[in-house]
DNA sequence: CATACGTCCTGCCAGC
DNA sequence: TGCTGGCAGGACGTAT
């Protein structure tokens, strides 16, 4: 589920009490969440002492001092909860970590589908790690120039280039339907026929959605809670994302859904020409 | 290399 | 009311 502003809305959260904390143990319950041994994993975090709480991408990223990481990949139904006694701790359906931290708090990874991924990363291997991953979207450095390269280089339908993260990273399905609903752009397009100009307005599209996400705090379809256990406040300004046969804001001609690529896609038939 | 597809897993909801 | 099929925000591995 969670995309890059409910990472980013998670990373903030954390990032306001975890820097200076030390974990004491790991408690692994669900051991296919966790790359490599359980014990391998445990033995890595013990004793490790938090720095900072950032974001690559959809994934939140914990740095320890040494400059070693935690990288948690959220799947579908991720969520990190963090919290002294009840509050979001009793939110935890599915724990599948604990993080017990030295001062007797905890950090709980939960996870419903474990569709999730939990990885250590040592110093040396970050920089090949985030190197995986294309540039991040918000990022100044990220202009429509480099959209415009991206695309060039690619036939995939455009709505499926946006969810590769090696070519931008952080964007998913909600997100990127909503940025070609913005954009004008059909989703099956394919990405190297899309001329300059409706580049340069994909490349606002998804900057804007990504930030207006951010600023309400995450869209919740489901079950996406940042780690104070709230919901995101972007449902409601979903412009075509699960939308099908409800008029179009902007021409009231009904929504379609196609699926290609194995998942959903949403978009206004006037407003987004078909592909050629 | 680029692209397409199946698979991992559980919960929920519409429809019968 | 109860059951069933379809669908879900992601990403990896494999096949072509």
């Amino acid at each position: 589920m969670p995309e890059l502003p409910e990472a980013e809305t998670i990373a903030r959260g954390l990032d306001s009490v975890l820097p200076g904390r030390v974990i004491a143990g790991v408690t692994v319950l669900r051991y296919d969440v966790v790359k490599g041994s359980a014990g391998g994993f445990a033995d890595a975090l013990r004793g490790r002492q938090f720095r900072s709480v950032g974001r690559r991408g959809k994934n939140v990223v914990f740095t320890f001092d040494g400059e070693s990481r935690l990288v948690i990949n959220l799947g579908m139904t991720g969520r990190i909860l963090s919290g002294p006694g009840p509050g979001p701790a009793r939110l935890a359906t599915h724990p599948a970590v604990h993080f017990h931290l030295a001062d007797g708090g905890c950090v709980t990874y939960d996870d419903i589908r474990r569709f999730g991924l939990l990885t250590f990363i040592p110093r040396a291997q970050w920089r090949a790690w985030s190197l995986r991953l294309g540039p991040e979207p918000l990022a100044r450095s990220f202009t429509a120039m480099v959209l415009r390269k991206t695309l060039s280089r690619s036939r995939a339908p455009i709505r499926s280039l946006l969810l590769d993260q090696r070519k931008v990273a952080g964007v998913g399905n909600i997100y990127a339907v909503e940025a070609l609903w913005f954009a004008r752009i059909h989703p099956a397009t394919p990405a190297n026929v899309i001329g300059a100009g409706a580049v340069a307005r994909l490349h606002r599209s998804v900057r804007k959605v990504l930030r207006r996400a951010i600023h309400a705090g995450g869209t919740t379809l489901r079950n996406y809670r940042n780690a104070e256990g709230d919901v995101g406040g972007f449902s409601r300004a979903l412009h075509a994302y699960g939308r099908a046969d409800k008029p179009c804001f902007r021409c009231r001609t009904p929504i379609e859904r196609i699926v290609f690529g194995g998942r959903s896609a949403f978009f206004c038939p006037q407003c987004q020409a078909a592909s050629p």
